[in-house]
DNA sequence: CGTCTTTGACCCGCGC
DNA sequence: GCGCGGGTCAAAGACG
């Protein structure tokens, strides 16, 4: 009995940046959010199972994960400030693959030590589309499903 | 045959 | 300096 609502929308055919246009949820900085507890804060979202997060990454940060295994020195110029949209969902359902309508896939489990269960990392397949997703279930409601978009798709949906 | 899943290992940042 | 926590990649296998 899935016939719960997976989506705001019922028209999961629809653009995704038709979807982003939740002006209704609120603005606050992922980190914030993950000091408070995830539980607490979309629970409220229930009924707006939507939340944005825009998080500014200045040049200066260390985002750099590991690409360059040279010397130091990698500053190749073109540093500006980057903008990352974070979105967080949390929604009532069994399965956590919940298909938006894009292609993911799976890169990486972990297990949390606040959870019982394990948190699941997916990419999107597309070429050129740096979104990655992130789905951990509630430790307090198994039966719901957070799910973190990160990035903004630069492509149509498969539709 | 191509794509994706799965698991372990590795890496990074921070705290103490 | 080391340990912890979290995040990512990679190789092999499974699957269509």
């Amino acid at each position: 009995m899935s016939s719960s609502n997976f989506l705001p929308q019922d028209s999961p055919e629809s653009d995704y940046a038709e979807q982003t246009n939740f002006e209704l949820s609120d603005y606050f900085t992922f980190d914030e959010w993950l000091e408070e507890e995830h539980a607490s804060m979309i629970f409220e979202s229930v009924q707006n199972p939507v939340y944005r997060a825009n998080e500014v990454i200045e040049p200066g940060a260390s985002s750099r994960h590991h690409e360059g295994p040279s010397n130091g020195d990698s500053e190749s110029g073109t540093e500006k400030k980057q903008v990352k949209e974070r979105v967080a969902f949390k929604t009532k359902s069994e399965i956590e693959i919940l298909d938006d309508g894009f292609k993911w896939r799976k890169y990486g489990k972990k297990m949390v030590k606040n959870s019982p269960n394990p948190r699941n990392y997916y990419k999107c397949s597309v070429d050129g589309c740096p979104v990655k997703k992130r789905v951990e279930r509630d430790r307090e409601d198994p039966s719901y499903v957070i799910t973190t978009y990160e990035g903004v798709h630069t492509h149509q949906s498969t539709s």
